[in-house]
DNA sequence: CTGAGAACGATAATCATTTTCAAATTAGAG
DNA sequence: CTCTAATTTGAAAATGATTATCGTTCTCAG
C-alpha cells in the first residue's frame, strides 16, 4: 500500500471541512484540534494541509501573515474561481463561466494554462468598498 | 522636515525601475545594487520597498518562495495582470485588455472591484505543460 | 498476530523579513 | 561654511512561520 489513512488524517480533514468558507491558519486548526483532545503536532498538520491541497480538497491562501488554508469542495471547480477582499480578509467563491473565456484566450494568445484551484483574485468587497467612502 | 532623501533612496527607486516588467526579490535588488558599486544594507533595500508600496509606486506579490517586487508605472495599470508558472515559477507579465470584460462583470453581477496590482492567476507555461506529457 | 513500511511528534534547522542600536548622513539655522 | 538635531543607515541579532530530521508509534496485508 501506498498511503496509510491515520486518525489525525482525518481529523485535520473533519476540521478545516467543519470551517467551509472560512480561512484558518495551519496553527488555529492545531489549536483547535487540541482543545478537542486530538493529539496532533504542527508537522502533522502541515503535512496533511499540503496533501490536501495538492489532491484538491484544500485551497492555500498566501498572506502577509503567512499561509490560510480553506477547504474547497470538489464539484465547484472548473467554473468556480476565489476572490479575496482585501478589506475584510473574506474569500468569496464565484461560480459562473465568465472565466472562460479568459482561459481560452491565455491559452491560445499567450500559451499559458490556468490552474483555477490555486488563483485568486484580489479586491473589494462592497461592504468594504462602500465602507471606504 | 519629516523626510531626508538619500542616495540609497534613490538607488532602490531607480534599480526597481530599471526592471520595469520583472518581479525582483529585495536580495537581487540588494545584489545587483552592490555589483553597481553601491553601498547598501538589505534592511534598507526592504525598508525602500515597503516605502515604495505604500506610495503605490512598486507592486509586491506573494509567493511560495517569499515576495517579489514590481515597478508599476502609475498610467500602466487596469491592462496588465500578472502570470506565474507553477511549474518553472518564472512570473509572465501579460499587457492585454481581455481581463476588462471580467473586472467589469465582477463589478455589475457580483459587486467585486479587483485591484489588479495584487492579482497574480497561476497555471502552467507552454515549456513546462510540454515538458510534463 | 507480525513486520515492513508509512506516518507521527518533538525539536532542531531554515530562511525571508524585521528589529535593534550605534554610527553616518541629511538639511536647516546661524 | 559649520553646527546640531533629527533621520537614515547597515551589521548583526531577533523573529516567526514553515520544513527537515529522526527515533518512536501506528497501520494493514499476509
Amino acid at each position: 500500500m501506498a498511503t496509510y489513512i491515520t486518525k489525525q488524517q482525518k481529523a485535520v480533514l473533519a476540521c478545516i471541512e467543519a470551517h467551509r468558507d472560512r480561512c484558518v491558519s495551519a496553527a488555529e486548526l492545531a489549536d483547535e484540534l487540541r482543545s478537542r483532545g486530538e493529539r496532533v503536532g504542527i508537522a502533522t498538520v502541515y503535512r496533511q494541509l499540503e496533501k490536501l491541497e495538492r489532491h484538491g480538497h484544500v485551497h492555500k491562501v498566501l498572506t502577509e501573515e503567512g499561509a490560510y488554508y480553506q477547504y474547497c469542495a470538489h464539484d465547484a471547480l472548473g467554473n468556480c474561481f476565489l476572490l479575496k477582499c482585501e478589506g475584510c480578509g473574506r474569500i468569496v467563491h464565484v461560480d459562473c463561466g465568465q472565466l472562460i473565456p479568459l482561459y481560452r484566450h491565455l491559452e491560445q494568445e499567450h500559451h499559458f494554462f490556468i490552474n483555477p484551484r490555486r488563483t485568486m483574485l484580489y479586491g473589494r468587497c462592497a461592504v468594504c468598498r462602500e465602507a471606504e467612502k
